[in-house]
DNA sequence: CTGAAAGCGCTTACAG
DNA sequence: CTGAAAGCGCTTACAG
């Protein structure tokens, strides 16, 4: 005989397939002594059910929505992308993804769209969005929905999420750091650091690691008060731009957020495309080609397409109640090299 | 009406269920004009399979041999993990995997194992071995056969497999080599390179790769002749005692093979732990030591459980006659700190 | 509290 | 060359 069925169990235990299905969905309305005995089967026979002929009988569907900023960038343009993708993919799978761009600064604006996705039923939500109290609370509402929920590339650890999709910030600051000082060589000379703002959480975090490393292991390098770039190109050129005027021994520059692009214009008008060790984050066309001309050195970045495969793959196996493969779900910082593209 | 079904195909094409499923299988027997009637509904209704039902009707399961060298390394030993640990999660999705642990380079041992594989009607194949006749032959038989056949780590690119998983080695080697540069930072010296043998496929490869790069590069770094470590700690340890105790100016170490252990060992002897620039390939309990302690100060990485899972999910696509996303198939060659270790 | 029967979307003998 | 009926392993009304 092959692996157990339901057949089985029912005959085993003296019951109906309808009382085992009752018992293996835990289902109320059977008696104790009735459910001990179809459990004794289960375990006596090893049954173990098959999902995908229970997802066929009751038509499963999965419906899950990623809640993305309405912000663009080319992270964020890449994030989209791979979210369609896995989408295609996972159609196959049952599952249904829309993506909703919103305002997610805007609490009026993520309370409409919180609003729609309990109304919708869905059944898991990938959420990437600053911390903010209304985030909190309405992540709670969708848990007492038992709705699954995931953060996306910013946790949100103060809130019920059940799991977060994305890395370390700390660590990746210090693998910036870390890279920073060796290219250096022991050279003397001075660090820059651009973020978006430093009111993010994952900018914050960036920072300390990267201080730390600085801090511990290249005395020779004086890291210089954070710049802002505020996510935009024009406003990233121009501190950028203003910061190498100013000072004279610039020997690199660590990019921790966007606006990429008034980065390398800023070095590049000033004829310092290949002079200055510039670490960047996020694989986009932009810091491809930056790393192709050597414009850029290095670039730190979280997989796109592995985030929203993980985020979906982490959804439904929420909504299964089964586990997830732990070392599959964690999001590597990689290192990405002229020499390593993929 | 929700997504087309067989039925839907039957009722619009004027046909039986059985019909259908002939003209959706590609099975004989069918008049042409039937034929077109069903193909006619099918793209009218805009009719895709459900898979999952295909196969629990028809009571499929795919089994896939992973055939490795009954060599030992860490490297081997944490893919063997992997292997095991994607089993058992493919097993909910009707995969049975075999591991089978064969003396590769031995001809009569890598006969008996394919015959055995051709006589118990395997779906697929992942086979990690070094390029030989005999190998090109089998997996072109399996082929005829109508066998999904994957080449893991070591490509078989005269062969007839279906696919390649694992890494591109020559930009592995150029990848180790502009890291060891990059942190030399410019100073003169020697740099020993230790593999396998250079008999291997994925060791000329790298070393081409680190040439290439060094030679364009860094003009002050000289690399001396390969050292040949034969997968084994003691001669490993050996050839780079031997190495570092001859040569006076040696700023650093690519270890592209395996007999990592004989490496650090011969390090630590002569008091150099943290003295040279070292780059290693593999992720495993020992190089994470090393990577903590300072002794490897980098470690390109093809990740096992990633190789494992890919190799899988190429196998089942293959059979199913689906495609896969490329990029998740993509093996990434992966650079590891101290600071971005997983 | 429990069971008989029909059904999910597909495939498979078997009969004609 | 084609179709009616039963079945894959599970779930769902409905009836009792």
């Amino acid at each position: 005989m092959g692996k157990p069925t339901v057949h089985d169990i029912a005959r085993e235990a003296g019951v109906s397939l309808a009382t085992v299905d009752r018992v293996l969905n835990d289902r109320a309305g059977v008696r104790e002594k009735t459910v001990a005995r179809v459990r004794d089967a289960v375990s006596r026979l090893g049954y173990v059910r098959d999902l995908s002929a229970a997802n066929l009988a009751r038509q499963r569907r999965y419906r899950f929505v990623f809640l993305l900023p309405d912000t663009t960038s080319q992270f964020l343009h890449a994030l989209h992308d791979a979210v369609l993708e896995a989408t295609a993919a996972l159609q196959l799978d049952r599952c249904d993804i829309e993506v909703m761009h919103v305002s997610v600064g805007d609490p009026v604006a993520l309370m409409a769209a919180f609003d729609r996705i309990e109304a919708a039923g869905i059944d898991g939500v990938a959420v990437m969005a600053s911390e903010t109290p209304v985030l909190r609370d309405r992540i709670g509402r969708l848990k007492t929905q038992d709705v699954a929920v995931v953060a996306l590339i910013t946790d949100q650890p103060n809130s019920e999420r059940d799991h977060f999709v994305g890395i370390d910030n700390v660590a990746a600051g210090r693998t910036a750091a870390v890279l920073t000082g060796r290219f250096a060589g022991g050279r003397e000379g001075k660090i820059g650091i651009v973020v978006n703002s430093m009111m993010a959480r994952d900018m914050v975090e960036r920072r300390i690691g990267f201080d730390r490393v600085m801090g511990e292991g290249f005395p020779n390098l004086t890291v210089l008060p954070t710049m802002e770039g505020r996510d935009d190109h024009a406003m990233t050129e121009r501190v950028v731009g203003q910061f190498l005027d100013s000072n004279s021994d610039v020997i690199g520059i660590y990019c921790a957020g966007a606006g990429m692009r008034g980065l390398t214009k800023a070095l590049e008008d000033r004829g310092l495309g290949d002079k200055l060790i510039v670490v960047a984050h996020d694989l986009t066309q932009h810091s491809r080609a930056a790393l192709e001309s050597g414009v850029i050195d290095v670039v730190i970045n979280q997989n796109a397409g592995h985030i929203a495969r993980s985020a979906a793959r982490v959804l439904k196996a929420q909504c299964d109640g089964v586990d997830v493969i732990a070392s599959q779900e964690k999001i590597r910082i990689e290192i990405v090299l002229r020499e390593n593209l993929p």
